[in-house]
DNA sequence: GTTAGTAGGTACCTAGAGGAAAGTGACTAT
DNA sequence: ATAGTCACTTTCCTCTAGGTACCTACTAAC
């Protein structure tokens, strides 16, 4: 894709700011190490089926590492990886630039459809 | 939505980082000021229906000002706002770690498709 | 024997983002 | 008279991420 020349940042944004991959990160970053049904659980709404496809394009990408247990029942823990955690610094500003400036995104809007 | 609850930076993910979006706001603050054909040539593969979608959206989010010249042939500019400007840290951010990590991504890749 | 719990897999469907191609209006240059 | 520029708009189409619903193997507990 061009539009992955003219902007450096297009491919790690196709790595970490797809729309579950965020949470799911930010999830196993602040939480650590996590089951399944508890990474669904604290997510709230995404569904197995897609837990599942984003959970192993994440392994695969070497951002989190899963462990599997032949229990019965089965268990199988996620955890975010050494590289995975060095987008921490990234998802705190994000959450500080969030907290300072989202109001302001709300204002434009109102400014905008007001006209 | 429940994932918005859970993740604090799903917002600001919407707002910045969505397929296009990220281009825009990039090549508007290296280059400044631009022009629709300026922006449209720059990112490459973009159609005019798409940028103008995400021209309007990001003006209304008040991440970009549109400034539009009545003249023959009319001439609108595009430039990052003061609100959009203050996100060029987290851009600085993140081209750092894709030129430190995106490596160790491949390589992921490769051990994972390996096995 | 049937229910519950775990970590998924599978088949089907929908909505929405995005791509392709052509058109528009107003004027200018050749 | 024709072509070209700019900033879109409109129509139609495709593709895929994601949602719904149901299924699997295995065992313990009731």
């Amino acid at each position: 894709m061009e539009s992955e020349l003219a902007c450096p940042i297009a491919p790690v944004v196709d790595l970490v700011f797809s729309r579950w991959t965020t949470p799911i990160l930010w999830t196993l970053n602040e939480y650590g190490r996590l089951r399944f049904v508890e990474l669904e659980r604290r997510i709230g709404t995404i569904t197995p089926k897609v837990l599942t496809q984003r959970l192993r394009q994440l392994e695969r990408d070497g951002l989190i590492t899963r462990t599997y247990h032949p229990e019965v029942p089965p268990r199988v823990e996620y955890e975010i990886s050494e590289l995975g955690r060095s987008l921490a610094p990234i998802f705190h500003n994000l959450a500080e630039w969030s907290k300072r400036n989202l109001a302001e995104v709300d204002q434009a809007r109102l400014r905008y459809d007001g006209n």
